[in-house]
DNA sequence: TGATTTTGTTAAGGTTATGTTAATGACAGG
DNA sequence: CCTGTCATTAACATAACCTTAACAAAATCA
């Protein structure tokens, strides 16, 4: 399986340069040069790593990084013209795993590069070998309760009811995730999306609507119990 | 828990502030300033992130790295003084996860230390993803006791018992370190934080009461026994 | 043995985490 | 522009928890 990379960069010379250099260690090269076909190309390609320009046409390379760390895992390598632009790249504004600040070698780039997919490989195998990924499932059951992912719908003892879209998306990821503690930090960055800035009790609050909809008595939860210190598990 | 990052290297001033830096960002951070030192560092400490210099007395960072990478998982950032040593760093030798190149900036170092942790942590919660159908724990067993890092929970001969957050995160402390004995200090520096200004006994009160929950005899412990003058250590 | 240090044990008090409700403001659709 | 729905936050209530201090017991030392 040859790797897959991006390419997001307007400067055709140093275009040309990264693909070459890149496709001569045998890489899966894709080049575009402008911030909105970025997000395009990345959705049809689903590369393994993103190469993303800051300083961009159309939609500047922040916004690109922060649009697409939401919709996919690849490792994203971002190119910077000056270091204060540090902070914001890895920082919380667009989770960058990686930067280069112009001018930089070749070598060094290269490096940089072998040293994100090589994680990702990892990651991938152990996902593999673990059993993990697998086709999403049309509706998922738990014993009264299920939830059809094609209609967007929860039924309760056959009965359809009434869930507000937060709490939908909520009851689905916790479904998703039976029988994980998961934390009210990576509930937030996985449902509301990992850009969120609010309170961490926001959860709370959906969880309390969720309970009083799903649980038999909301007071003592069977389905979605609190974990003190940690967070909440769905228990099916 | 905070994140641990273990330094190696050698040159006072670049220990001293690096140290401080860090632990100034919120890890748990511990020094050391030589090679073979450092495999035992490491082997006791399972940090999350080691920073390692290549130039080292007793044995250099690219044999201590070598050795380390396939120890544990813990992420690798190398410190190098010339260009020409990124390719054994980053490529099959050493198969380090970042470098920096001397001199660099605080900012940057910090900046990618953050990265790898981020990555690092993603990593691990994507491992302890479950998937939907049966999901897959990642769980530590000694004999009638179990620790489940997935749900958070702990079983004594299968039945679930009922730990408070602290004593759950003390006893998974100790079972990462079975056989270790565990001083009061560096218990309190890895499960209540580098930064917890208190009284030592604390940790007594947590384990007379774990003692209580997983014990057959809690006067007569036998899973974590004390080293008197020492701390204590957890026997499976 | 008696003195001293270390650890065991317990309970009280302050602190923190979570449950719960309501008010606020954003937003979409009419 | 109004109306209704929803997400977020603030605020208060309650329950769970952590720390400390104090004393007891055990080990170590002189």
């Amino acid at each position: 399986m040859t790797e897959s990379i991006l390419i997001v960069e307007d400067e055709i010379s140093l275009q040309e340069t990264l693909a070459y250099s890149l496709k001569k260690e045998g890489y899966a090269v894709e080049v575009i040069g402008d911030g909105r076909s970025a997000l395009e190309s990345a959705r049809k390609m689903r590369p393994d790593l993103i190469i993303l320009d800051i300083m961009l046409p159309e939609m500047d390379g922040f916004e690109v990084g922060r649009i697409l760390r939401k919709e996919m895992s690849a490792a994203i390598l971002m190119l910077t013209a000056r270091d204060d632009e540090i902070d914001r790249v890895v920082g919380l504004e667009v989770g960058a795993d990686d930067y280069l600040t112009k001018p930089f070698s070749m070598r060094e780039l290269l490096a940089r590069v072998k040293a994100q997919l090589r994680r990702t490989r990892l990651l991938r195998e152990e996902m593999r070998q673990t059993g993990i990924s697998e086709p999403k499932h049309e509706t998922l059951k738990f014993e009264n309760l299920t939830v059809n992912l094609t209609r967007r719908e929860v039924t309760l003892n056959d009965e359809p009811i009434q869930l507000k879209p937060k709490e939908y998306e909520l009851l689905l990821f916790f479904a998703e995730h039976k029988g994980q503690m998961l934390s009210r930090e990576f509930v937030l960055e996985r449902v509301w999306g990992w850009d969120f800035i609010g309170d961490s009790r926001t959860v709370d609050v959906h969880i309390r609507w969720l309970r009083q909809k799903i649980e038999k008595d909301a007071a003592n939860p069977v389905r979605i119990v609190t974990v003190r210190g940690g967070g909440y598990r769905f228990e099916g």
